[in-house]
DNA sequence: TTGAAAGCGATACCAC
DNA sequence: GTGGTATCGCTTTCAA
């Protein structure tokens, strides 16, 4: 538990000092120091172990290389960790660092999670939801670069930008892959309408009927909840004593846990999953859908897509963005506060269809 | 974006010197400030939004307020993330904060991750695995307190304590819930043993039974892996085409995705759950184990709590150490070294057993 | 009661 | 080619 050799150590072992340290380790040494030298604070800096105090180099820098991450709930979900996941690959590979808040869904915790990132003096932020959820970003957040993602700013003038999933068209594009298989009375069991998710892949499921020229049943979409419970329900009430000729003969799920509850359904009637009735997930969970039986064909979230993108995009911004040292750019900054307007856009990333065993072709004579 | 306001900013706008500041906002002004001034640096602190630079306190301060924590997938589980989630609130609620690398479960990538961890200066750092598992853990690591959580170092002398779930005490008293129903006959579908935590329960398992003074039928365990498909298909060969007096009356799953499977065999076969066969989890995976139909009975991990028992056992480890300061302490640290050697014991949580609706009294006849 | 100065670790400029 | 020195923001003596 000995101290770390710093930059001295290696100087007074090498006999030189801290400043052609410095130099050599940053590769700029050539012309600069001599090659004996060089050698000899290379062997130095070996034989200590050393490493540059990123705490130091920080505060010189003014760029801590830490991005900061302000979560409503990393914890209990697969979901947030995923994209969460994605982000933190893209900053590791820029020698970038994620330190994540968790306010666990209390809202009057947001300003003080950025408030503490930002004393921390992270290089910009990004806010991560669980669910696609409408937010007022804190105002503290303005102060550095920051994106938001699976969440967006609905004022308009927010200027925020974000990265949120195309329900609208994985919606339709699920729906269109029961189309597909020649289903046209397709139930949507659909979450509640307390995120603008189950409202978004409703309109997706409308748009894929009416490109085919079919009216939408209004009976057949319905706003059960987001859990297996419900999932079971609802599907008891589609099937349950329902003649065969009037059931839906696909069953289309806002989420793979809804799937869950409407494959148990349908097995305790006596039915079989497809042959009988297909069952649609989304959201693709891991480790459930893929593992159900039978495997659920669902509408895969762009999870770690999504992180990856935003943090691309936040690291460009960071890039681009004056280093904020004090070299009186206030013309440029104006320059780069237009650029950071334009952009500020929302940004839709397409889900992917994943189609396994739980679909199937339409029952004979249906 | 503009810059923040630093203690000089605050110190001008008073008109007194950067150090009247700091003793003011940190408590110390009575007896060495002036009551008007210290009024006027509150104001003036206040009006700027001032509040310390975190990165420059922690080189001053040879204390970064960080935890490291080194995760092998927070990503995917639900699990992880839950320890993680216990860890952060007491760090946080001490006024630290957690930094997370993930290293996806690539050991090779074990040391880089401490390295850069130990670079940005943690004062501590957690390793925590999604499975209980033995590992070793990186040499590096040894430089600042350190503590394991739901994993272990098997090395007679690593000296890393480690705080881990009780499994073998949690196969138990799944086994003695089931007993108490009446159920004499208890299938353990069982995971595998590519982690210590099946051969732990099943161990709970046959203590069960031996306290009850009964034999344990080799053919009722059987580990079949971890996910639903593997609990559909053990749960298969243990029922289908089974005389019911020859049909286990319950069975206890390694976690709730098997369980699933189990409840899916059931009703496919025309079984009713727990009339006919009683189920039951272990986990009790969030919004998967209390959304199921049934509702499951299973055996929650104490997940958060081994988190939060973990930090604050690594936390009073680093209030306890000789701040790292170069206050000639070798002696101190030979008496540290000694109390740390003898703590680094491994502590084991109580895993506690939830009924719900998957279990119930053993059918009459049986 | 106040302010000046040292130092935490690293870098970069600028005299030598 | 080389090493001294200012600087990042803050705390903590110490001298006035």
């Amino acid at each position: 538990m000995n101290r770390k050799a710093t930059a001295l150590d290696v100087a007074k072992l090498a006999g030189v000092s801290r400043s052609a340290v410095s130099l050599v380790l940053n590769g700029r040494g050539n012309g600069n120091v001599a090659s004996s030298s060089q050698q000899r604070i290379r062997d130095a800096a070996a034989a200590l172990n050393y490493s540059p105090n990123r705490i130091a180099l920080s505060l010189r820098n003014q760029q801590s290389g830490v991005i900061g991450i302000v979560s409503d709930q990393v914890v209990t979900s697969p979901f947030d960790g995923n994209i969460i996941a994605g982000a933190d690959a893209v900053a590791r590979s820029q020698g970038f660092v994620t330190l994540v808040m968790d306010t666990e869904s209390d809202i009057t915790r947001d300003e003080s999670a950025v408030e503490t990132l930002l004393d921390r003096q992270v290089d910009a932020l990004m806010y991560v939801t669980v669910g696609l959820r409408p937010l007022h970003v804190p105002q503290n957040m303005a102060r550095v670069p920051s994106i938001l993602a699976n969440c967006f700013d609905d004022r308009p003038d927010a200027g925020v930008p974000a990265v949120i999933p195309d329900e609208v068209r994985g919606g339709r594009e699920a729906t269109e892959h029961l189309m597909s298989l020649g289903h046209r009375d397709i139930a949507f069991l659909a979450g509640d309408s307390l995120t603008p998710a189950a409202p978004r892949r409703i309109d997706g499921y409308r748009t894929a009927f009416a490109a085919a020229g079919l009216p939408v049943d209004e009976d057949r979409v319905r706003q059960v909840g987001w859990d297996t419970d419900t999932g079971f329900h609802g599907a008891m009430k589609l099937l349950d004593g329902v003649q065969p000729g009037n059931r839906p003969t696909a069953i289309l799920c806002a989420n793979d846990r809804l799937a869950i509850g409407v494959v148990l359904a349908c097995y305790r009637l006596g039915l079989d999953v497809p042959q009988d009735v297909s069952v649609m997930g989304y959201d693709d969970e891991f480790r459930i859908a893929s593992t159900m039986v039978p495997a659920l064909t669902t509408m895969a979230l762009p999870l770690r897509e999504m992180g990856a993108e935003a943090m691309t995009a936040l690291l460009a911004e960071v890039a681009a963005s004056p280093n904020e040292r004090h070299d009186d750019g206030a013309s440029t900054s104006g320059v780069n506060a237009a650029e950071v307007a334009s952009s500020a856009a929302t940004s839709m990333v397409r889900c992917q269809l994943v189609v396994r065993n739980s679909t199937g072709p339409v029952p004979a004579g249906r």
